[in-house]
DNA sequence: TGACACACGTTTGGATCCAAAATCTAGGCC
DNA sequence: GGCCTAGATTTTGGATCCAAACGTGTGTCA
């Protein structure tokens, strides 16, 4: 008969849904770096196998967000005050580049779609839309890049450093965020310009004042 | 006793093992870019089933030697001139970093073993133990650098463009193998004085002359 | 009372089976 | 004769079941 006690498959659960699902999570802050992630209390709460599961912990993994030790499981990737020290040194290295690889390719588009999106962080007062915001500024910058490599590289960096992005900015408050506004203005204007020494230039103080005020912040580290 | 037979299980096939076993055929040529990888061939072969497979897939991909597609399945990574030229200039900017991060930490007996490495480089005649034997001097360098964020890039950067670093060498002939030679002891010398600055200079120099001449060579690319 | 050892529960790793998607092949139609 | 379509085969994705490893808690012995 019907004998329709599962139905019929909800089309595959996918696990490039279960991995969208913990990727918005650790981003999100709702799981905190060290959070252990167990496989069957995610599987149940997607209502997937635990397979699914863990082919997501594979790609988060490769993505930089969680870390895995055999027959230990999974957690969501913890980091020191020095690794961050160093991985924002990476970013001040290896994201001019990338903004240079970008810059010749972007459009007149995409300049109104920067100058706007600009405008949204500056009208902006919420924390959590202004971590969103500034990331899709700096990847809006990059998008004419289309070096896999480097860009997932890029991406990486910033999603095992996300959660101490936010703490940062939530104690920094938004004293100094005109600093931010200013420097986000001139890299704007170097890439409408299209000039990649100036656009290296504004990108890597960016990243090197924030490395450097995030250093002042021991307090966000564990 | 004597009991090793071989069958105790092994404490399972393990995905470890079929990662290692894929790693090495891809590194070492066997599997050349844009390869296709079944998951049931590999499995047949090894005797294991499918599934560590799949997951050693995905380290793989983590560490940037194989690509995959949805219901397509896995292919070795292949990467165009310009991308290869990109990876270049990456490694240029980071690997310096990692450098620099390495160098005081270093101890007398890392200097020993890098002297070491270099004579046999310099007494090697042979093209694949020239690869092997390069790679272990560079990782040597950064061996004191704990960073595993910047660790795994570097690793990913010359796992990615080991294929082509192969053909170049290759075609190049040693008969400019005396500048690797003079360029590896100038990187030498900056570590034993361990002087960051000289360092990240010859370095820095070291990787941008192999790009420029790999740019002369396009007949190694698809 | 403290420390070591063993056993149990929990969690991850692996094998087999089944479903869905993609590729390949063959046949028909224009 | 070439191209498009439809079915068959191949290959990947997912679910369930079973085995192995880690962590913990308790019990016993010095």
């Amino acid at each position: 008969m019907s004998s329709d006690e599962t139905p019929p498959e909800t089309s595959g659960i996918g696990s490039t849904r279960v991995a969208a699902y913990l990727r918005e999570a650790i981003l999100g802050g709702d799981l905190r770096p060290g959070d252990r992630i167990r496989q069957e209390e995610v599987a149940a709460r997607l209502g997937a196998s635990r397979l699914p599961v863990r082919e997501a912990l594979r790609m988060l993994e490769s993505e930089g967000l969680t870390e895995h030790e055999p027959h230990k499981g999974a957690r969501v990737t913890s980091l020191t005050q020095h690794e961050v020290d160093v991985i924002y040194r990476m970013r001040e290295r290896l994201e001019p580049l990338a903004l240079t690889e970008s810059l010749p390719l972007l459009t007149d588009a995409d300049h109104e779609q920067l100058e706007e999106v600009q405008q949204r962080i500056e009208d902006n007062t919420d924390l959590e839309k202004f971590l969103d915001l500034d990331r899709e500024f700096h990847m809006l910058t990059y998008s004419g890049c289309s070096i896999d490599p480097l860009m997932s590289n890029v991406t990486r960096l910033w999603n095992s450093t996300q959660h101490y992005r936010r703490s940062f900015v939530a104690l920094g408050g938004r004293s100094r965020m005109w600093v931010v506004n200013s420097e986000h203005r001139l890299i704007l204007d170097a890439v409408v310009r299209r000039d990649a020494d100036d656009g290296e230039r504004y990108l890597g103080g960016h990243i090197r004042r924030t490395r450097i005020e995030l250093g002042r912040h021991p307090e966000v580290f564990p």
